[in-house]
DNA sequence: CATAATTGCTACCCTAGAGTATAAACAAAG
DNA sequence: CTTTGTTTATACTCTAGGGTAGCAATTATG
């Protein structure tokens, strides 16, 4: 890896034969897709046994390799379980922010906001059920760094809120408490979906939006 | 513990004298309490590092006793493990149950079980968290058992929400599904709330049932 | 106080699995 | 067709921890 990445720097500054770099660009394109391969396995049988009792020999076997395979591209199990936590939830976040990013009141973003993040945790249900799960298990600096990235998203959520409760649009009396339980709900999917189960994808994100919606609506003051 | 068992029976059944029924029937108690102590203290272990990652050498320690004390008083490590997840869901299915004998309208009755059922939450928070995030590592047998407590919850839940819809007082297109998204928000306390964090228990269970009244209250149509 | 039963501990076994040293297989370059 | 570097596998090491056999301490009973 290392000397991979250090030869393409090489390569750029002395501007070695196209040949050479052409050949260099591929074999980190392999280098990256042997990781990402690595990591869907990993995150295969860490979501159906958990992080610990998974071995790495198992995820070596169902790709056909070794064990020491895997550690010549991760420097250890908690690197692979960092990774795959940290997809989990910057895919979340990244959905987040596109969805943000479309024009429209606070109402219609967060539609577009409830639907495109419950379809990315459906689709990578495997990365986010591990990062809800295993988050306990990481090293503590790799822990800060996922907790960072949830907590962003949270806060981005509660803005979209506040802005919502600003213009009248919604009914929340404090946004940052509100905007947990929202994404509370969409975690919730992650650990409860099951594919092929009682209920299709779409179904489950129409719940989630309407749940949402129904969360923040205003009108029907409280009861009892 | 068996031999204990089968004292006390045989004891009643020959009408044994008196001293020896009592002195039994404190032994059993005895015998309760430090299997009740064992699991409190391995319910925080589960909570804080997981199951697989817990040691029963560390939850000995903790209870100055040695590891085969901890044999003596339960079969192996998934025993306990089973022992706590049936605590946490039964705990919240007894809440439901109790709320539910309450007399009142459908109103009344779910602000009532969303308040019990979340404190019971908060205050049994470990074994409710080991409960969520442990489940994949039960047996088979146990884990169908656990399945069947969640099950039950679910659909007394659904029943609950079905009875407001037919009175008007809810407006819910799916009982069942809706009452997956209500028991999900109450699991979610579980695993975010934290003792002596931002926010205090009273302000959960309040939000909680803010929420899940909004989430059933009927008026305000869909937003676009 | 002696004997029996119960309770807990010391000291161990044994497997599993994370991580590695080293060699083979292969590819690229000359 | 050799040499050099890279990639992957073989064959380990070593520790940790679940589980147990058997002994010691304690308590109850006659």
């Amino acid at each position: 890896m290392h000397t991979l990445a250090l030869a393409t720097d090489i390569a750029d500054l002395m501007d070695k034969p196209k040949k050479k770099r052409a050949a260099s660009q591929l074999k980190d394109e392999i280098t990256a897709y042997k990781r990402r391969r690595i990591l869907e396995e990993a995150s295969h049988f860490f979501f159906l046994n958990g992080y610990e009792a998974t071995t790495l020999d198992s995820v070596a076997e169902q790709l056909n390799v070794t064990k020491p395979f895997i550690y010549s591209y991760y420097k250890n199990k908690g690197e692979l379980l960092y990774e795959i936590c940290q997809t989990g939830i910057q895919l979340s976040l990244t959905a987040l922010e596109e969805a943000l990013s479309v024009e429209g009141t606070a109402s219609e973003q967060l539609k577009i906001v409830v639907e495109r993040v419950a379809r990315i945790i459906i689709e990578n249900q495997r990365y986010v059920t591990v990062y809800l799960r295993e988050e306990k298990c990481l090293q503590p600096e790799d822990a800060r760094r996922i907790r960072e990235l949830r907590h962003a998203f949270d806060t981005k959520l509660a803005a979209l809120l506040e802005k919502g409760k600003r213009s009248g649009e919604f009914d929340v009396q404090h946004p940052s408490r509100t905007a947990i339980w929202v994404s509370g709900l969409l975690s919730w999917i992650a650990l409860w979906y099951h594919e092929g189960g009682r209920w299709s994808a779409t179904e489950v994100v129409m719940d989630a939006i309407t749940m949402v919606q129904k969360m923040v609506q205003p009108g029907g003051g409280s009861h009892a």
